[in-house]
RNA sequence: CGGGGUGUAGCGCAGCUUGGUAGCGCGUCUCGUUCGGGACGAGAAGGUCGCAGGUUCGAAUCCUGUCACCCCGACCA
């Protein structure tokens, strides 16, 4: 059987929007002058009261019309990039059965993170929080040969995670939009392989974030299971960010905080003792600055050992116990790739049990208790009269030393190890260029990419045959991108004391037509430009609402369309309309209509 | 999950100590005057004071429980 499409459908093969025009009116913006009382932070304050978001529930928020444009204007450029690189769309069901996360143990890694639910049989489902099983599911049956690999699947949806404490309105939801995609090969070199799949998606978020007009930056991230420089993160550049990135201005490096290498720094434990060891009584101070200052010191001249246990046994290794400088702090993935296993920070009252005396531990106690694994930041291996706990309660030595108190330690190279464990700060030595120095910035994660590997086909019996004969596991990558989240932190990238300052690729309207006296006649003409403008592809907003000329005003900043046309008796008198940038300060120009039409599209251009 | 705090009109808040007619500002509606950067006057509507118990002649207020929400910390493919 055939069928023709009706003669209308003809001429619709795009349905791309472009050009729209709506009256204010017509639409749901519930401006308002004050923020809700617990929104802080910028993006939070101005979503709320340009009247783009409203929350439902902690964490949970609508997208008004406004919002949504914006949403939907990113999304189009992400299926766009994606498209172009190679990925499919298409949709997977945000619940899903628990089983499909038990087949990889993330049911339990997810622990409270994880919305579930039951059904009416008492069937255990879950609210998806990322989707690797399901994929892994669908494409595993679909998917018998090597000759359908390379693929690359993609899907724009809303994704649940019950975070312990949502904040700061879009940044840190319970509920919000993802682009998550997968990409599978049989290989990781070469074509149609893994790293094809993840250059083209770290290309396809370059172009993404760009053309999306942010300011952000690349940085290499905590990497996933197959190791190397797996992963990385795409951050807006902004100072009210959540995560620290440390750049290197010379060699152009840039890492997140949580994985960034530290320079080579020298290290020696040939130094004589100051003076005696001695034990001193510290009671009553929780923390190293109490301490340091008790002792006569500072946080610099003490030393912290943190305890580690193995998340999986480990032949001989029970605890591991990392040594930094007082003002450091260990960094869990550096101890992990010191030691070669995942370790987490120590129970408190399994440690005790052990012998260990939490808050007071020193070096030194990895040579009484059985099992113990030392590592020693290189800043922490150093100098020879250092403050540390002293294995008692309420009590600290002065004066360690190295060398002369934990000889039998440090002359022993399976039981302790001098290399890099601590988190970097600014200032420190760059790893990439001699003589230059780490700074830190503030930033947003947008998108995150990472090569999977064959963690969950592993998990889940996901193994086609090559070309060989030999069946073997699909090597995986995800690659992620939060639209909600780009939305709210492109505000926050980009505001001013009174309202939002959208970049025009992803602005709800590209032009707001303010008429000041909404009568018949100015409407008329309003409509008219709006036309005008329309035909150009520009989205136009007619501020039609029969208010005072300051309300709309201040509305006009507060919602932030990056072009406004003021329309009035006034400007026409004087032969045009007031053209104006968002960006620019004080009242604009009158322009003949052709004049400012052709500066809209000059500012589209840049 | 630890610590702190808040639930009263659409939004922001007072009232609670010492129980007795539920208030203010913004917003909304009506009328009038205004009209290029959040006007002015007059009038009006809108709340079972988070919920459930208890004490009391009487509870927004005191007691118990519970739920929700927020802040700091911890945690965060």
């Amino acid at each position: 059987m055939t069928t023709t499409a009706p003669e209308s459908a003809r001429s619709c093969i795009t349905t791309a929007h472009r050009g729209d025009v709506r009256l204010w009116t017509q639409t749901l913006i519930p401006t308002s002058k004050e923020a809700p009382a617990d929104a802080e932070a910028p993006s939070h304050v101005f979503l709320s009261r340009a009247g783009y978001i409203r929350k439902v529930g902690a964490g949970v928020y609508d997208y008004l019309p406004l919002a949504w444009r914006v949403l939907t204007k990113i999304s189009d450029i992400i299926r766009d990039e994606m498209d172009s690189a190679g990925a499919s769309e298409f949709l997977m069901p945000a619940m899903a059965p628990m089983d499909l996360l038990e087949q990889t143990g993330r049911a339990e890694a997810y622990g409270d993170l994880l919305f579930k639910l039951e059904d009416r049989h008492d069937r255990a489902m879950y609210l998806g929080p990322t989707h690797e099983e399901v994929i892994t599911d669908l494409v595993k049956s679909a998917i018998t040969s090597y000759k359908q690999l390379p693929l690359n699947l993609y899907q724009i949806q809303t994704k649940f995670r019950d975070e312990f404490r949502p904040r700061a309105g879009l940044l840190r939801c319970r509920e919000f939009i993802m682009k998550d995609a997968y990409s599978f090969s049989t290989h990781v070199e070469g074509p149609g392989g893994l790293n094809e799949q993840y250059d083209a998606m770290y290309t396809a978020y370059e172009n993404i974030f760009r053309r999306c007009g942010l300011d952000f930056s690349i940085v290499e991230a905590e990497a996933g299971p197959i190791g190397g420089s797996a992963s990385h993160e795409f951050m807006v550049n902004c100072d009210t960010g959540e995560d620290t990135i440390m750049v290197c201005p010379a060699s152009g490096y840039a890492a997140n905080v949580e994985k960034c290498e530290i320079g080579d720094r020298d290290w020696s434990f040939d130094h004589a003792p100051a003076g005696d060891l001695e034990t001193k009584h510290t009671p009553n101070l929780p923390g190293i600055e109490g301490v340091a200052e008790h002792l006569g010191t500072t946080p610099s001249g003490m030393l912290k050992t943190v305890l580690f246990q193995p998340e999986q046994e480990q032949d001989g290794v029970q605890w591991v116990l990392a040594v930094v400088r007082g003002d450091h702090d260990a960094n869990e993935g550096k101890v992990r790739d010191a030691v070669g296993f995942a370790c987490e920070i120590a129970d408190p009252a399994e440690a005790n049990k052990a012998g260990f005396t939490i808050g007071y531990v020193s070096p030194r106690a990895a040579m009484t208790i059985d099992g113990c694994k030392l590592l020693i930041d290189k800043d922490a291996a150093n100098a020879g009269d250092w403050a540390t706990g002293s294995d008692k309660k309420d009590h600290h030595d002065v004066r360690f030393n190295w060398k002369r108190d934990a000889c039998d330690l440090i002359g022993d190279a399976a039981k302790c190890t001098v290399t890099d464990i601590r988190n970097a700060e600014a200032g420190d030595p760059s790893p990439r260029a001699p003589g230059a120095f780490l700074e830190a910035k503030r930033g947003i994660e947008v998108g995150h990419i990472f090569k999977l590997g064959t963690k969950y086909s592993e998990a889940m019996g996901f193994e086609v045959p090559g070309q060989d004969q030999k069946r073997a596991p699909v090597i995986m990558g995800c690659y992620g991108i939060g639209v909600s989240r780009t939305m709210a932190a492109c505000v926050e990238m980009s505001c001013d004391d009174w309202g939002i300052r959208w970049p025009m690729p992803i602005a709800p309207y590209h032009v707001l037509i303010t008429v000041l006296k909404p009568d018949a006649e100015l409407l008329t003409q309003a409509r008219t430009i709006a036309a005008e403008l329309s035909s150009k592809g520009f989205d136009v907003l007619i501020d039609d609402r029969d208010e005072r000329p300051g309300g709309k005003f201040k509305d006009a900043d507060l919602i932030g369309i990056p072009v406004r046309f003021t329309l009035s008796v006034k400007s026409i008198e004087a032969g045009g309309v007031e053209y104006k940038l968002r960006t620019s300060e004080g009242k604009g120009e009158v322009l003949p209509l052709e004049d400012a039409i052709a500066k809209t599209l000059q500012a589209a251009e840049a």
